[in-house]
RNA sequence: GCCGCCUUAGCUCAGUUGGUUAGAGCGCUGGAUUGUGGAUCCAGAGGUCCCCCGUUCGAGCCGGGGAGGCGGUA
């Protein structure tokens, strides 16, 4: 294990890379898609499944975890990793994204954001400062500078405003967090869909200077076209030396696309959230498993597939159990979607190695245009 | 046998003094979901208003007869 935070790029493809993050905990390879285990788990999965889909880090969650159990409460039981029995690195949110929902119970100011829980009402702050101490409570290995996810549509004024106002907390997120070694800081670029507010904003992070460099702000509303535009110039904007996040995509198409514009690292509530209301991605498209067209197709979900759900359980089975609402199906349909997400990072780190990645897309889209399976 | 109550969507039920195209919740058929509130939202299909006769310009609603269910009673 290193003592450091290093990243390392192995191979290109156009704007693509591979390569691999060294952290105190493992090694990371990128283009890397971190499950998303908000309140310490990811749901319905054990860590050692998780970790069976072939994921090498998780994502985990300020906002949520300093409301419960309290990040004070996980230091003292040992930290995060211990607390959910994940090994692995972590990386963690700073709340910025949640600050975002809370539209109605938040108060911004240049301090932070005071806003009420909603689990009891409870009144709290966060701020760069409060951010980085949780996020050290928590033990991440990754840690995200507190930053206002600017929401979209949003005049060019008020972004441009939004994004000086991440720039600032990126800042003072950077003194809070100090020397951590074998720790990392990640700042967030902003600036909405404008280029030259997305320029400047990484100018500024790139001059503070970070580990690792996110993206975010996007897949807020504005569509995949106009988020592949904003990728066509953010990512070269950031340092090609350090890991480049693109925070919270996305869609399986989301990701390849992104990839082949240079990002990284990805997370995404997509394949877990999905799986527990029914929907599952395989490489011929989405399936609602909900629909009652499967109730008796003795078939595997994806014919193709080595995850536990696709070899062992039918879709009659798969669709019943989840009209039951049994908690087997959030299980087994997160597992599969997980694996389908892991295969599709390893598939397109093979293809950059190889230098093959547009036919490895090529093929990506010719089997999702082929649909799901036949009716029997 | 008699008395009372009940019968409206797949289920549980609203439905005003009789008045346009009879509603809700759940369920069902689909859809949405991108730094997770196991959440939520959207759309759609679905009716012999138990049956028959009558009163009325007009009946889910009023009257008569019948059927079925529940309860009480001999």
């Amino acid at each position: 294990m290193s003592e450091r935070f290093e990243f390392s790029i192995h191979a290109r493809d156009g704007k693509a890379r591979t390569g691999r993050i060294t952290t105190t905990r493992g090694e990371i390879r990128t283009p890397a898609f971190m499950p998303v285990g908000t309140a310490a788990t990811v749901k319905a999965m054990l860590p050692d499944s998780v970790a069976a889909t072939g994921a090498d880090i998780l994502l985990g969650n300020t906002y949520h975890l300093m409301l419960r159990p309290g990040s004070d409460r996980i230091a003292r039981l040992g930290g995060l990793h211990k607390f959910m029995n994940w090994g692995g690195p972590i990386l963690t949110d700073s709340g910025g994204f949640q600050v975002m929902s809370l539209t109605d119970l938040r108060k911004m100011t240049e301090e932070g954001v005071e806003f009420a829980s909603h689990i009891d009402g409870s009144r709290h702050m966060l701020s760069p400062e409060t951010s980085m101490k949780i996020q050290r409570d928590l033990g991440s290995d990754i840690v995200m500078c507190f930053d206002e996810c600017t929401p979209y549509p949003v005049e060019r004024d008020a972004a441009a405003t939004s994004m000086q106002l991440s720039m600032r907390w990126a800042r003072r997120s950077r003194d809070a967090f100090g020397d951590r070694p074998g720790h990392a800081l990640f700042g967030i670029q902003q600036g909405s869909v404008w280029e030259d507010l997305r320029g400047e904003s990484a100018e500024k992070l790139t001059k503070i200077g970070f580990d690792g460099y996110a993206i975010g702000g996007l897949a807020v509303g504005e569509g995949q076209a106009e988020m592949f535009r904003v990728l066509d110039f953010a990512p070269g904007q950031l340092p090609d030396d350090k890991p480049r996040y693109l925070m919270g995509v996305g869609k399986p198409d989301d990701i390849v696309g992104a990839v082949q514009r240079g990002i990284d690292m990805f997370d995404c509530v997509l394949p877990s959230r999905s799986g527990r209301t029914g929907q599952a991605f395989t490489r011929r498209g989405v399936v609602n498993m909900k629909n009652a067209r499967h109730q008796d197709d003795p078939r595997p979900l994806d014919e193709d597939c080595l995850c536990p759900c696709c070899s062992s359980y039918s879709r009659a089975y798969l669709h019943h159990v989840f009209r039951a609402k049994e908690i087997i199906s959030s299980m087994l349909l997160t597992w599969h979607n997980l694996h389908y997400y892991q295969e599709l990072m390893a598939g397109l780190r093979a293809a950059i190695a190889d230098g093959c990645l547009s036919a490895f897309v090529e093929r990506f889209e010719r089997q999702r245009a082929m649909g799901d399976i036949n009716p029997l």
